[in-house]
DNA sequence: GTGCAACCTATCCGTATGGATGGATCGGCT
DNA sequence: AGCCGATCCATCCATACGGATAGGTTGCAC
């Protein structure tokens, strides 16, 4: 089995030629992009295409796409280190053949190599049905105060405002301008929507 | 390499029967679970044990559990043709080896196999993916009538009952109506309430 | 110190909301 | 025919809500 690996990183490359040697799966390497677009339109076609979703050329992933548009190259997999699922699952839904975290163990990523190669998708069950992970850190909670927080979670649970009064032991006039200020900041026109807009955002 | 498929299905076990021999599989055969933990109990330890997740016996994931409290088949995987996404994450979750749709290509199942005897855990990315997929038809979409429905999704926009009113063509007291009785229906207090749990039950 | 932001309280007002009635029409069912 | 549920409309009332305005106290930064 050949392979092409793609990956700026020298220390990762190397690790993985012991695993792929090991394993008699003859590896080629790329530095970045145009390196390995120039080694795949020249040799004879890979099982499999290594790219690092990083690597210097990549751009997200149009460095993929062009990998594709090749015709050279059927299978091409992404591996990073760092990207969020997100990409994962363009990644898949555009047709890679899969999607390596490097956090994977050795083993089981020549086990994926050998499993890609083979005709399969595949990607990390656990990486994919994570919950997003992204959040971007709620966008709401460096832009509401502690209180207007607090108070935008009494909203959530479809408390009144005496309720969050209470709940918050502050007056019921206080939690009415709390609730008015953050309606503006979050572009809410009534605790409704405030209630549905935290809740997209993942708060409650 | 060795392995166990219990499923009460003979047709399927015969097809599958030949795409394993043809990759020199040794199947051994189950019709339900009792007769897997025979088998497990009294053969050598397989490579892989494939649970049909609706076979006789199995009452849900606890099969699967019963499989694996033997601690003589680390690798068990589930088959199912009907099975919804959370159960394959479940069955994942306690240490299943994969999750199988019988509705996979013999070819990719046998790779699939072979990839989760290897040690790795397997399931189809798309399947895993898929929005949910089940949403159980909405329990609320049989409790509520039509117009009550198309109410409660104007709610959710955090609408006034003026407003909903105007896009449904109804006057304003029918509304209120039938905000009122769907409050009863499902359990909310007041809109925002409602709001949250249409959006918890997948609606708006 | 001065300024500022976050927090708290208070009062006033118009409107929306939630709830309870009563009554009406229409279609489907027995 | 009679009954029932869904839909519609109307009126009444107490309360909650949204908004504006005018204060007050902290604590922190300049």
């Amino acid at each position: 089995m050949r392979i092409l690996v793609a990956d700026d990183h020298d220390l990762l490359r190397d690790t993985l030629d012991l695993w792929f040697q090991r394993e008699s799966i003859a590896v080629t390497h790329a530095r970045d992009l145009v390196e390995a677009l120039e080694i795949v339109l020249r040799e004879k076609p890979f099982d499999l295409v290594l790219l690092d979703y990083g690597m210097p050329g990549m751009n997200g992933l149009e460095g993929l796409r062009r990998i594709q548009a090749t015709d050279r190259a059927p299978r091409v997999a992404l591996m990073s280190g760092t990207a969020p699922r997100e990409v994962a699952e363009e990644a898949l839904a555009v047709g890679a053949a899969g999607f390596l975290p490097k956090t994977m163990p050795a083993r089981s990523l020549v086990n994926a190599v050998r499993f890609m190669a083979m005709g399969e998708q595949f990607a990390p069950i656990d990486f994919m049905t994570a919950p997003s992970a992204v959040a971007q850190r709620h966008p709401l909670e460096d832009l509401l105060t502690a209180r207007e927080m607090q108070v935008l979670r009494g909203l959530c649970e479809g408390k009144a405002n005496k309720e969050i009064a209470r709940d918050l032991d502050i007056g019921e006039p206080t939690v009415k301008l709390h609730v008015k200020t953050l309606y503006r900041k979050i572009g809410a026109a009534n605790r409704t929507q405030a209630a549905m807009i935290a809740k997209d955002q993942g708060l409650c």
